[in-house]
DNA sequence: CGCGAATCTGAAAGGCGGTTCACCTTGCGC
DNA sequence: GCGCAAGGTGAACCGCCTTTCAGATTCGCG
């Protein structure tokens, strides 16, 4: 649960309270997921996990302070998601392929999750940008060992990683969130095969 | 302006109310750019207007109305914006790399532009679909018929334009919003090659 | 058992800011 | 000039929700 930054010491002591913690933050989870941030109450919260009001300041702060270890949470649950659907691919690209099909395929499962990240822009910009130079900053990685292979062509991985990444978020959002016209699979090898091959026609 | 949606007939008759209201949106604008929805006030918007807070109510229902005016002003601002620069272009590939680097200097200009549009996803959901339907639309008309002229490879025009739009947006973030490390014109370069040309290596 | 620490409880404090409204001012059309 | 519709004013209302707190309850340990 990653603790994290200024709660003053409010990790539970006994196996009740790790109980009564892990349902505060499901519900919390549930709740920011369908109302959003603002629209959330703290006795939504309370009121999903069964507890009172004043439990829930027993182990938080605020109301901010959930929604950012929230945000931390599924910013790890995600990339480990991804990370754990690519590993063993035999090159780059079927990596990507991989990493992509099961992105949208989490976030049909749990979009709660995606609403809350892209919340955090607004609430919490910093958690927000965490996650996605994070996100960036792996990706960018790859593609220089990729590059170092010679199994892509050369360019600037930066730049390529944050626009894989853009292609990646709409594309979780158009198919995984909005509608589901194309399985993740489908979305994953039309979307891959665009950032291999490219637009241009080819040489025969 | 748009006028839109069930504003119950607030729009003004004479110049001086006309004057006002454009003051009126543009102290919006700032105020929800700088401040975010939930936290900008009305109060915060009619001081910078420099007008008293009821006259607020004579142009706007509620907060809310404002803002999705504002989210169609910007829709509409970005597009045409967008459009203009890549008018003329001898070919879609000139034209992408055009509209990209109109599209990051755009973001510079008016970051609370940007800033309210992504917004809109949690205060105006229908708002910002039709943004992104609108702006996906447009570009899949745009790939159909450069492919149907032979300029670009076979391919799923929706879907290439929803990865196209991805890329754009997050580039945008990066390089408009976030940093300035790379002009709106290299990043355009960058970004159009390896739309053009894909991470495959290319046979000699 | 019995005691202290950890948990839990929920009423109420305290703020905040959107919206209303009764009244005042301005300026266009005759 | 003048009358009336359009425009402008800001104090007050109002509902909502986060956070606090004093006290009750539970639990583990000696």
């Amino acid at each position: 649960m990653a603790e994290g930054s200024g709660n003053g010491d409010k990790s539970p002591r006994t196996e009740r309270g790790r109980k009564t913690l892990r349902r505060l933050i499901e519900a919390a989870a549930q709740e920011f997921g369908e109302r959003g941030f603002h629209e959330a109450a703290i006795t939504g919260i309370t009121q999903r996990a069964g507890v009172a009001l004043g439990t829930f300041y027993t182990y938080f702060e605020s109301k901010e302070e959930v929604f950012r270890a929230l945000v931390r949470d599924m910013s790890n649950a995600t990339r480990a998601h991804v990370a754990e659907a690519a590993r063993g691919a035999p090159d780059r690209l079927t990596a990507e392929r991989r990493g992509l099909a099961a992105f949208i395929a989490f976030v049909r499962e749990r979009p709660e999750l995606y609403r809350i990240i892209e919340e955090a822009q607004f609430v919490a910009q910093d958690e927000y940008r965490k996650h996605y130079l994070t996100f960036a900053e792996g990706y960018r990685r790859n593609l220089a060992a990729a590059r170092a292979r010679g199994e892509i062509a050369d360019g600037p991985d930066e730049l390529r990683a944050w626009a894989l990444i853009g292609i990646s978020v709409f594309l979780g959002m158009r198919y995984g969130l909005w509608e589901r016209d194309l399985e993740p699979q489908e979305v994953a090898d039309l979307a891959i095969d665009l950032a291999s091959e490219g637009l241009r026609i080819r040489a025969p």
